[in-house]
RNA sequence: GCCGGGAUAGGCUAGCUUGGUUAGACUAGGGGACUGUGGAUCCCCUGACUCGGGUUCAAAUCUCGGUCCCGGCCCCA
């Protein structure tokens, strides 16, 4: 037997009603804040994201050579193939240009709870956000914006136990190159700050020449965690700036987000504001969602511009959604039909196909079972109605409609039968 | 890449400690008992020891390795 790779999944019908009905509702918060969908191609040039990442990237990246000999690799994110498409087709579009995606990603790790090789990400991002406010370029409402629509997100899957947390990296880069941290050692310092371990950062830092002092100021400076209050002891722009992001959150009705300014990221392209969400009922992959503000497009050969995007880990946060206890109720079909005896096999089909016609999801009986096991069948595939077509109804035009919940039933005129199934719904 | 726990029909499992019948049950699936009414009862049928090597007269059982799953570390663009 040939199973599934390693780290993949297959989605039986129940499993991928609840996905496609999630999915869905993820599609529509974003229509509603604005946002069109796009697509980009699975597989890319391997060179889109090896240009701006590290050797831990490429290590997980399934990259292979196709029968051309062209390096190919499959997506492991989507915003770096979004910015590409933007650059190649959309860079005179009006800005800002809001899209948003949906599709699998691929790494190769190793596999744990929430964590696949094949995974799915939904993402959006605000690409080139006009009249830049402050000399980053970013702009406040930009921020704000894709953080009010990752909670909604996360409401859409009425998740209760989750927490955003807001941070500004912009403020931690300049702190340590102040301090005298090389540029090209920044990530090894920020990777150190971003898991909170202090007592490594501070001799690594020491080695680079760094005073006690600023170190000490540096480490001041990722303990400011805490509600929007302690944006009060963050000096000049960035204090002000995360401010309005938290004025126009509060407009916008999103619950009060938390300030932690050590949160860092994935320590790539990101400049300014970057957020992450995180479920508590997940286990140790329980980051459901993350994003921020970036400039990514100059690398790709288009002009520079200031974006701010974000994904939802769609596998991640189903998981936590179903941890919470909640349940998705599969829907199945509207109506099954089924022959009395076989010389009605045709009118069945008839009367089926006159449903599909009006547009309701039927399905007909096409295993020549006898009535009794196929309205077993209609309740195992979770029929709503079974419409029985027997030649005693058949000479006034009617069938017998049945519902399966309840087992009342009723005889319906045939031209009546989509009218009365489309009524309970 | 590292550490730990697992794997018996589609699903859930008994058997494994102490090697020895035809690997048992439940459920699901197919057919029938019931010739116009399902999720009831009964009968019949299909269907499994994760894979490979080793020990042994004999391996689901002991042993080694691979694969896959689960939990954690690392990483998480």
């Amino acid at each position: 037997m040939i199973q599934c790779p390693r780290g993949t999944r297959d989605f039986l019908p129940d499993e991928m009603e609840k996905r496609r009905f999630y999915e869905n509702r993820l599609r529509h918060v974003a229509l509603t804040f604005g946002f069109r969908e796009v697509e980009t191609p699975i597989f890319e040039d391997a060179e889109l994201f090896i240009l701006r990442s590290g050797p831990n990237v490429l290590k997980e990246l399934y990259a292979f050579k196709d029968k051309g000999d062209r390096d190919i690799a499959l997506r492991p994110e989507m915003t770096a193939p979004a910015v590409r498409m933007f650059v190649n087709g959309m860079s005179n579009d009006p800005k800002p240009i809001k899209i948003f995606y949906f599709g699998q990603c691929f790494r190769y790790e190793r596999p744990q709870s929430g964590r696949y090789r094949e995974f799915f990400q939904f993402g959006a991002e605000i690409i080139g956000s006009a009249n830049p406010e402050y000399k980053n370029g970013a702009r406040p409402e930009t921020d704000a914006e894709a953080i009010a629509m990752a909670a909604s997100m996360i409401k859409a899957f009425g998740l209760k136990e989750y927490r955003i947390r807001i941070g500004h990296i912009g403020v931690l880069r300049q702190r340590i190159a102040d301090a005298g941290v090389p540029a090209d050692r920044a990530a090894e310092v920020l990777q150190k700050l971003d898991k909170k371990l202090y007592e490594e950062a501070r001799p690594l830092m020491e080695e680079m020449g760094v005073s006690a002092a600023e170190i000490d100021g540096i480490f001041d400076l990722t303990e400011t965690v805490g509600g929007p209050e302690v944006l009060d002891k963050v000096p000049g722009e960035v204090g002000d700036y995360l401010r309005k992001v938290v004025s126009f959150l509060e407009a916008m009705g999103v619950e009060t987000p938390e300030i932690d300014l050590g949160v860092v990221r994935g320590l790539d392209y990101y400049t300014g504001m970057v957020f992450e969400a995180e479920a508590p009922a997940l286990g140790a992959e329980k980051q459901i969602c993350g994003g921020g503000s970036y400039t990514l497009s100059e690398l790709f050969g288009g002009e520079k511009v200031f974006s701010t995007g974000f994904a939802v880990g769609f596998d991640r946060i189903l998981l936590a959604a179903e941890k919470e206890g909640q349940e998705y109720v599969p829907r199945g079909i509207d109506a099954y039909v089924l022959s009395v005896t076989d010389d009605m096999r045709l009118k069945a089909a008839e009367i089926a196909a006159m449903l599909r016609r009006e547009g309701i999801s039927a399905d007909v009986d096409i295993a020549g079972r006898k009535m009794a096991k196929a309205l077993k069948y209609a309740s195992a595939v979770r029929a709503r109605y079974a419409v029985i077509v027997g030649a005693k109804e058949m000479e006034a035009g009617a069938a017998t409609l049945r519902d399966m919940g309840s087992g009342e039933q009723k005889t319906v005129e045939v031209g009546d039968l989509p009218r009365e199934i489309r009524q309970a719904q």
